[in-house]
RNA sequence: GGGAGGAUUCCCGAGUGGCUAAAGGGGGCAGACUGUAAAUCUGUUAGCUACGCUUUCGGUGGUUCGAAUCCACCUCCUCCCA
């Protein structure tokens, strides 16, 4: 899948990188956040996260990759769509293939093809969406393997052993993504759990000059536990850091609420990172809140079940409304699939089951939010970036309504 | 020519007197999906002047308070033997 603005889109990382390395800023860290600007409309950053595979421009969007493949798509294609850095996860890949066999491998960039940038979850998802599978306790994660029912114990000390093997060039604390709604004392107690923990990932992170460890801040829907979790995990050295436990089914309000008591107490000059948003409007959003880093799912999910992003809003392109609309998903949109196929062949793939409709689907929509993160960036460049909110949402529209 | 078994709502296929507008699957239609147990899941799928009524289980006619279910004849289909 080709096309001349992806390569142009190439150019400008390479671009990125040569900015990298004649910085006379260049540091001896493995990974470090280059502030570029910030919007004087809006407070939004520009920046660059300098990595060991390369550098990205933020805000970026990272696709999903949870088995060391992003759903549908081979890496060629995910760097046609502008992607500099995805995303991984220790839980799965640990139970599968094992991350011995990765290490071995020569570590999950060799495995999987993959040379620019990777940043592996820890495992701490996993605690909330396979609770029915897991038990918590101070020591750990016990969790019966949703493949095979064997038990295992997942530690910080093991999530850091897993991700040092997997070699990614970021690496998350193992936390609890506390689940939503939780009891004011439940989220209290969870996420001083997560700090606690994270003092153990740090001690027990043995490759810091190559990788880098980000913490993660919890504190549920309480603005009060937000603040503390944020100062706690903040108050640890680290290259960057997450909010998690947000998106999990609160209101978007809510959230972004959440995110103003949060990153105003982050520090500037590290990459701030929303950990499982991904839908448009929730990005912008974020952006605005100041966040550099975004991860989701939700591309080559819904995606693969039928519905795809485009320039007016999501429209769900298995309907029958698309069995005779010649036209391609987004006319706006200048990606491989915008360019060469229509709605209404797309929907026949789907229907038939035919796994080309769901690549198809899956990449136009990893495309699109990078190309909403382009023009986000270029926003803040121009310090228009509440005006580019307010012409996204009149156009687009949210892509859940709010509560 | 002889024998046997069938015909059920869009399709396949349960159901063998009332609890049946009729299981289940498929297909259709619609929706959900946000650090991936997801090419998954959920709802819906006779009609209507709808909290009730009407039509429906090959056709016609019977038995019965009541039939997709029992009986008779008819039509068509499949299989086996000649």
């Amino acid at each position: 899948m080709k096309n001349e603005e992806i390569i142009e889109n190439a150019d400008n990382n390479e671009n990125a990188v040569k900015t990298a390395n004649t910085n006379e800023n260049s540091k001896k860290i493995s990974v470090w956040y280059e502030p570029i600007k910030t919007c004087k409309q809006s407070g939004a950053r520009l920046g660059i996260v300098h990595t060991p595979h390369g550098n990205f421009e933020t805000p970026a969007f990272m696709p999903v990759g949870t088995q060391a493949t992003v759903k549908g798509l081979s890496p060629e294609e995910i760097k046609e769509t502008g992607a500099g850095i995805i995303l991984s996860n220790t839980y799965h890949l640990w139970m599968r293939p094992g991350s011995d066999i990765i290490k071995d491998a020569g570590g999950l960039h060799k495995f999987m093809n993959w040379d620019r940038a990777i940043l592996t979850d820890s495992g701490g998802f996993q605690v909330f969406s396979l609770s029915d599978l897991r038990n918590i306790t101070e020591e750990g994660v016990k969790f019966k393997s949703h493949i095979d029912g064997s038990k295992h114990l997942l530690t910080p000390e093991k999530a850091m052993e897993v991700q040092n093997d997997l070699g990614s060039d970021i690496i998350m604390a193992f936390d609890e993504c506390t689940p939503y709604p939780a009891d004011e004392a439940y989220a209290k107690r969870s996420l001083e759990r997560t700090t606690r923990w994270l003092e153990r990932c740090i001690k027990a992170h043995k490759r810091t000059d190559v990788q880098a460890l980000f913490g993660i801040i919890q504190g549920s829907t309480y603005a009060d536990l937000r603040k503390q979790s944020t100062r706690e995990i903040t108050s640890f050295d680290l290259p960057g850091y997450a909010i998690g436990g947000l998106s999990v089914g609160e209101s978007a309000q809510l959230m972004n609420e959440m995110l103003e008591e949060t990153t105003p107490l982050m520090p500037a000059d590290k990459p701030r990172y929303l950990m499982g948003v991904g839908s448009p409007d929730y990005l912008i959003d974020g952006v605005i809140r100041g966040i550099d880093m975004f991860d989701c799912v939700l591309p080559t999910r819904i995606g693969r079940n039928g519905t795809v992003l485009t320039s007016r809003g999501k429209i769900i392109v298995r309907d029958a409304k698309y069995a005779r609309d010649y036209n391609p998903i987004d006319d706006e949109c200048n990606c491989y699939v915008c360019k060469n196929y229509s709605r209404a062949y797309i929907r026949h793939l789907i229907k038939a089951g035919e796994m080309f409709g769901l690549r198809l689907a899956s990449y136009h929509n990893v495309y699109y939010l990078m190309h909403v993160m382009e023009k986000v960036r270029e926003a803040i460049r121009q310090d228009r970036m509440l005006d580019f909110r307010q012409e996204y949402f009149e156009k687009a529209g949210y892509f859940k309504k709010p509560l």
